[in-house]
DNA sequence: GAGAGAAATGTAAAGCTTTTCATTGCATAT
DNA sequence: ATATGCAATGAAAAGCTTTACATTTCTCTC
């Protein structure tokens, strides 16, 4: 080791005291003579002595540290999130540790066993599973759980804490929008088939149907997987399907975007022939060609909200009770206009 | 504590062994015999246990985590070079703990209290500093320099393993480009004053007007800082300013995108009237209207090469002397053509 | 079958801190 | 002056693992 080594023992030393004192000076210093204090603290300056955070946490139990397990940091989506996550988080002294899962369940646990292996004080869950089910101590133990935070996703049947939007409501929002301005022919475009987003704001398009009267057609849905490609591919497919819809609602912003640019290449002018509606609000929704409509995510204070919950669950213990839904927000930008004929 | 808190000797016990024995079976199975560790096994299972990493740590003194210094994980720009550094780390066994600092120093400092504190081993550098100058121990001892290595941005005066770009070389060959176009009026819109890649790329802008013998003007160059909202600004007054350029090379993707809203408000064609390139080919660069042309960076790659760097710093010790410089791109897509006389 | 040597296992120290409990020193009250 | 109590400090244990060294067990040779 090519390392300086110091430890409280050398300060000790220096100081004229016992390690006890320089260790209460770092951290009761109320309980400490103020001249001693005086001479401890020279000695710190002296030797540039940093206190050895494995020691300490091995002692404590306590890490300081957070894994919060998402899907893809490359997602400015989820980024975002992170920033909020990340400012409560310093500010009551914890560092996050970002794992980077990309869906395999193998990197899943092996973030996992950080928490289990005293490496990491909880985890925040950006990803839709709860990791640690068969090889962990879940099964019939729900009160060994480590602490846990659920964000955006619900997990049924688990009862967690959980901080998430209202994706039927949203969705059921976006496309009354449509709807109110005189949009009868609305298609969809859907996230990946297995995931609870898609299904809620799939619930929450045919709601809005359903109450203006507008019979759901199966043609006007199409698949997707939530990348730009596949709401190009989407779009391509309705279109070639059948009679053009006035509106799309996408069940994000880069499927959106992805329609957008199918409909350009299909010489169709946006809003002017087809409105887009999109969600997320990701950065560039507004600066987009046009400007996108879209749901506003506070995504920000989705992670804030996300990880005072952990600091409450991990100081009090206790597990407050109930998810914590987040309000959304319609941004009307430049891409939903009234149909022509209207 | 709620812990299940199963130690090594819960499974020594069980098994009918040493500590040792369980300590061997885990990490040198070949120097125990196959019937105890069969036991051994068994035993780990039964208990469900996994090695308390801090106390492995406290021992080794190795903790297998490498902080990763980022001035804003939100920037798609960092998040993909990100998912390059994780690749490599965990196909090495190690993980990130990705440091968010917002350009400040005392968070800048703070993480680096964590390489300090033993409590990663080493450190990877995207914001252009190196933050334990004088509060750590730099000055006169760069034998003491924990493991680091730079990334994106050259440190002069400072010999530490560095993985980059050539940002002068790549920005003339964007401003080349424009020019064998046909442009001859090419504007310029910079990063932040301080950052060296925007004196890079400047003089990069600089050599190829010299090497076309087009005469400089300081009148087409605007300040920016990297925003979206800096380029539209960037474009207003370069357009107010004088005579219109024919052509706009952004210092970064975001800046191209906000300098083609601008001229779109102005009723201004890209590339029609006036040709734009960035500089990064960030995600939406190619789904933009019109898709950018602009430098792309192998960020994955970049990401690759420094962990893999890393790596190499911690195992052998040894310090690759030298910086690594990563080969760009110009990939020409929409945003550029001739201009209209040519 | 005895002895040497190798293989397998056990014992105990070390790594650095926090914290309990014990001790010292001092001031105040009797 | 002595007793009492409190504040400040020190000694030592505990937290869990890895590993050098010691010991035991086994295998093989003579």
């Amino acid at each position: 080791m090519a390392n300086g080594a110091i430890t409280i023992e050398d300060v000790a030393r220096l100081a004229g005291v016992s390690i006890a004192t320089v260790s209460r000076t770092l951290h009761r210093p109320d309980i400490v003579s103020e001249k001693t204090r005086r001479r401890v603290e020279k000695a710190i300056e002296a030797t540039g002595y940093t206190t050895n955070a494995m020691a300490r946490s091995l002692r404590t139990m306590q890490t300081h540290v957070i894994v919060v397990l998402v899907p893809n940091i490359g997602n400015p989506f989820f980024s975002e999130i992170l920033l909020g996550i990340e400012a409560v988080a310093s500010a009551h002294g914890f560092n996050i540790l970002i794992g980077n899962t990309d869906n395999k369940p193998e990197r899943e646990k092996s973030f996992a066993a950080y928490v289990r292996g005293h490496q990491a004080d909880g985890m925040l869950l950006l990803n839709g599973h709860v990791p640690l089910d068969n090889g962990g101590r879940l099964q019939g133990h729900p009160a060994a759980l480590p602490p846990m935070v659920i964000m955006c996703e619900r997990i049924p049947g688990l009862s967690l804490p959980t901080v998430r939007i209202d994706n039927e409501g949203a969705a059921h929002l976006a496309t009354r929008h449509l709807i109110e301005l005189g949009h009868r022919s609305i298609a969809h475009i859907k996230g990946p088939e297995e995931n609870i987003l898609t299904k809620d704001r799939l619930a929450g398009y045919r709601r809005a149907l359903e109450e203006a009267g507008i019979p759901f057609e199966a043609r006007l849905v199409a698949p997707g997987d939530f990348s730009i490609s596949s709401g190009q591919r989407g779009v391509e497919r309705i279109l070639d399907d059948g009679p053009r819809p006035t509106a799309v609602f996408c069940s994000n912003d880069e499927m959106a975007m992805g329609a957008i640019v199918a409909l350009k290449q299909r010489g169709l002018s946006v809003p002017g022939d087809v409105s887009v509606v999109g969600f997320d609000d990701i950065q560039f929704a507004g600066s987009y060609d046009p400007p996108l409509t879209t749901i506003h995510q506070p995504r920000r204070h989705i992670g804030e909200t996300a990880m005072a919950l952990m600091v409450e669950l991990l100081e009090s213990g206790s597990v407050p009770e109930g998810e914590v839904v987040i309000e959304t927000e319609l941004l009307q930008r430049g891409s939903s206009a009234p149909p022509r004929g209207a």
